[in-house]
DNA sequence: GTTAGTTCAGTTGAAAGCAATATTATCGGCTAC
DNA sequence: AGCCGATAATATTGCTTTCAACTGAACTAACGA
């Protein structure tokens, strides 16, 4: 991906002759660490006190660290830690995202990725679980000092295997003898921690953090800043960098999707030759951003889902206002039978019903209607270009 | 006009079924001793 | 004997279905003034 995307920089580079408005497009994406993260000197100072005892071989507090997405928890723990790295002989830092799901599906696959970023070469299946536990306890202990375990979006690995695995982490400090697990857990989930069991939950937070959210200002800091590495000078037009920050704030103050949007205006503002970045591509990359993140999930809907939603799509386009469950889930029967596909059971289009809401592709709520019944109000709700794509994504399969 | 029931059209939650995968256990064959 | 890979046996998932309780306002009917 990234290497594609640097070989169409450097081709089209050449074949126009010019020059690309980009010096270090890499600079705009979600996992570049800049050399310091401007606005959260606190939170760097305050990891930072926390984990330096690990400097004197001392034992180390756990810390949670939790906010929105976007608000730099990742870029600090990634920092702190790769000093801490750096300034300390007998430190080492494990960073894993959880989302990965080669990672996260189960409690021997994150077993096995750990042991391997310490350098174990471990089969990626075959071994029993308890096996690979003593793998990657014996390669502590082999590697002595203390090994900061670094777990971002810890949440969707609890989801997943459930917290005994922290549990057991936490615990492990019992049996090692020359090392020291400590773990850093990173979640945007602020109520995830309430769930967990008591016992885990008092040993992982022993230090807490949270990480606001940023504001204007600070993301259009943090703009400028990305923006000087990833852009040929004067390459941005007025107020580019304003607009996006101003977007991004709006939403929770979210550094991704600032970057987001200064990445696709820039893109879309190369693709149409233009010398600079204006607002009005900012404009256009926010509608396109939203357009591919529906576009995407529908392409990536299971095929029932997908009939569900074209069924609503078709009732909604013939007109009907305020569609009903029961009227969709009729619409759908027939669309199943033409695309002879197993229709499935009016609970279930129920659920699916519910899930496309979630993900925000329709507008459902539930309504009671007195006398007659209780059901959802349905309505599909897109921009006009979505809605195109979308429904020929649905006419692929035959759905429409 | 109030109040107490009814009723409808699904909603919602839990439990269980099922097929596809992923893990574990077992076994015969092979090699080194 | 010990190790290896292959295969059978078993467990785990991810969807679905089944069952059944629950919902909440429109509609009714009875009540009381």
């Amino acid at each position: 991906m990234q290497f594609q995307q640097t070989l169409r920089d450097i081709f089209g580079g050449y074949a126009e002759g010019g020059v690309s408005i980009f010096l270090d497009r890499n600079a705009l994406s979600h996992d570049f660490i800049p050399d310091n993260a401007i606005h959260r000197d606190t939170e760097i100072r305050q990891l930072a006190n926390i984990i330096a005892p690990a400097l004197r071989g001392a034992k180390i507090s756990n810390v949670f660290l939790y906010g929105k997405t976007g608000t730099g928890k990742t870029l600090v723990a990634r920092q702190v830690t790769s000093e801490l790295e750096r300034q300390a002989r007998n430190v080492k830092a494990l960073y894993i995202n959880c989302k990965m799901k080669k990672v996260s599906d189960t409690e021997y696959r994150l077993f096995a990725e750990l042991s391997r970023m310490m350098g174990k070469d471990v089969p990626p299946t075959g071994l029993p679980t308890d096996h690979i536990y003593k793998i990657f306890y014996n390669t502590i202990e082999e590697l002595g000092g203390t090994v900061i375990l670094v777990l971002d979006e810890i949440d969707v690995l609890v989801n997943k295997i459930g917290d005994e695995i922290l549990y057991n982490l936490t615990r492990a400090n019992q049996y090692l003898e020359n090392s020291r697990i400590s773990i850093i857990g990173i979640s945007n989930n602020i109520t995830f921690i309430e769930t967990l069991d008591p016992r885990v939950k008092s040993t992982l937070s022993e230090e807490e953090m949270i990480f606001p959210p940023y504001n204007a200002t600070q993301l259009k800091d943090i703009l400028q800043q990305r923006a000087k590495a990833a852009f040929s000078p004067g390459t941005l037009g007025p107020g580019v960098i304003e607009k996006c920050a101003a977007l991004a704030a709006q939403e929770h103050g979210d550094a991704r999707k600032a970057l987001d949007l200064l990445r696709v205006a820039s893109e879309m503002a190369e693709r149409k030759k233009e010398p600079r970045v204006m607002v009005a591509h900012v404009d256009m990359a926010e509608d396109k951003i939203d357009l591919d993140r529906a576009y995407e999930m529908v392409r990536a809907q299971p095929k029932q889902s997908q009939a569900v939603l074209a069924a609503i799509i078709r009732l909604s386009d013939a007109g009907h206002k305020n569609t009903r469950t029961g009227d969709i889930f009729s619409m759908y029967e027939t669309i199943c039978t033409k695309a002879s596909l197993k229709p499935l059971t009016q609970r279930r289009v129920s659920g699916l019903i519910a899930e496309l809401d979630s993900m925000g592709i329709i507008n459902s709520k539930v309504i009671s209607k007195g006398r007659y019944g209780r059901t959802r109000e349905i309505s599909f709700k897109q921009s006009p270009d979505a809605e195109r794509k979308i429904k020929l994504t649905l006419k692929e399969n035959y759905l429409l």
